[in-house]
DNA sequence: TCTGGGGTCCTAGGACCC
DNA sequence: TCTGGGGTCCTAGGACCC
């Protein structure tokens, strides 16, 4: 609810690490320092694309998702790691513990990055000195680099993380909008991906100022309620609040892999299938939740995809339930092309604890033929005033009808 | 002999119900 | 003799981000 008086307004900040997995790698291997460092799939297979890398590296122009066999023509001397993501992640937590020093209102975004709320945090210096305590800590206690956008709501922050790097702070305020956000081409906005780029050039949308002053309507059409979210952080609006919580809050945990060649033999597709739903039954246990809808991804040679999804009358977590559910759903709708890729997504995700019965799919089966039963029974007795079976306890029992006259009453009431 | 793997959020159509 | 309009759920796909 809104109140009478003026609000105060937020102090955000985005902390943002600097080529994180690279810069993890030389910390481990100070040898690292200095050289074009770039972390990679598997280099012997096609996955072998780049994931992050050094800044020597991006100097000789090295990028994210570059194939890895183009990367090494640009640069032949390019030190090419495997990822390493134990170490990624207990750096990850010893970043975000710093964060936590200051302020409790931390919201972990991804494993590098992340929003602070410190608008409460006047008592420990003003927001450049804590910027500069948190970028000093990281560094010296981490030997890592970050930058950190301060501004007042995540959006701007978000913006303003980006502009200085590596190991920068940059303050972004609202009057300074116009000099320091609004000139910036389109593309480089948060949000605004190659599709929505192109369609906002075909509104004469090239900087960020011109979707400030572009149509609104127009933008809503075109873009849906995106389009208006997006002219309104253009603008410097973005009320969306820092939530702690929302780390818990996940809803989907999947695994999917690219095969090392293409292939429509079903004895791999089943083996890999087994292992993806392996790989996701352990994530599932460790965040001690179940799962009430399975989708699967197939991508077939020439890079189409197609997603099937189930939903499910009850939660699972087994390994044999969601390689049931995936490996039906794949039967069912492979085109019997070559296939490229497969995954194996959990969706609808509930914490254990939370879910008044967890039962795996053969208690469920059980119970739903009983509670039809039952419901077969109770039909028969309004109809014909009397229980037809002789033994009513015992369902197992009265699974198989004794006499033709049950057995009349059973088809009887199927019909 | 190009383009990984982990996610989130939004849209749109059909089924079904009231 | 013809057919409203809203709401929810399910499914598939797309856009985006790191």
């Amino acid at each position: 609810m809104e109140s009478w008086y003026p609000k105060k307004g937020r102090v955000i900040f985005h902390v943002d690490m600097n080529s994180f997995y690279a810069s993890v790698e030389m910390a481990y291997n100070t040898k690292l320092k200095g050289k074009p460092v770039a972390i990679a799939g598997n280099p012997e297979e096609r996955k072998g694309i780049i994931v992050t890398s050094s800044y020597e590296a991006r100097k000789k122009g090295i990028r994210t998702t570059m194939p890895l066999w183009e990367a090494r023509k640009l640069c032949p001397e390019l030190i090419v790691l495997r990822p390493n993501f134990d170490k990624y992640r207990m750096a990850s937590k010893a970043m975000f513990t710093i964060l936590s020093d200051i302020t409790p209102f931390v919201q972990p975004v991804s494993i590098d990055e992340g929003y602070m709320d410190i608008t409460e945090c006047e008592n420990q210096g003003s927001p450049l000195e804590i910027a500069d305590r948190i970028q000093t800590r990281i560094l010296e206690e981490l030997d890592l680099p970050c930058s950190i956008g301060i501004a007042p709501n995540k959006f701007l922050a978000k913006m303003a993380s980006d502009m200085k790097k590596p190991m920068g702070i940059t303050v972004l305020r609202k009057r300074n909008l116009s000099t320091k956000l609004w000139p910036l081409p389109i593309e480089e906005m948060y949000g605004v991906g190659k599709k929505t780029a192109a369609k906002l050039y075909e509104m004469n949308v090239y900087t960020i100022e011109d979707l400030v002053s572009a149509d609104s309507y127009q933008l809503k059409r075109v873009l849906g309620i995106n389009g208006e979210r997006l002219q309104n952080r253009a603008k410097g609006i973005d009320p969306s609040p820092v939530d702690p919580e929302a780390v818990h809050e996940f809803k989907s945990i999947g695994s999917s892999e690219t095969l090392p060649q293409d292939t429509t033999d079903e004895l791999e597709i089943k083996k890999l299938f087994r292992q993806l739903a392996r790989n996701v039954e352990r994530r599932l246990k460790r965040k001690q939740s179940v799962g009430q809808s399975v989708q699967i991804t197939i991508r077939y040679d020439n890079r189409k995809t197609i997603t099937r999804s189930r939903k499910l009358p009850n939660y699972i977590e087994n390994e044999d339930d969601i390689m049931g559910v995936s490996f039906d759903l794949f039967e069912r709708n492979w085109n019997q092309q070559p296939i490229r890729l497969l995954g194996i997504t959990v969706q609808d995700i509930e914490e254990k604890q939370d879910v008044a019965q967890q039962l795996n799919l053969f208690t469920y089966e059980k119970e739903a033929e009983r509670e039809k039963l039952y419901q077969a029974i109770e039909h028969l007795t309004d109809k014909y005033g009397k229980n037809p079976f002789i033994k009513p306890k015992g369902i197992e029992q009265e699974n198989q009808p004794r006499t033709s006259f049950q057995k009349d009453f059973l088809d009887d009431y199927k019909q």
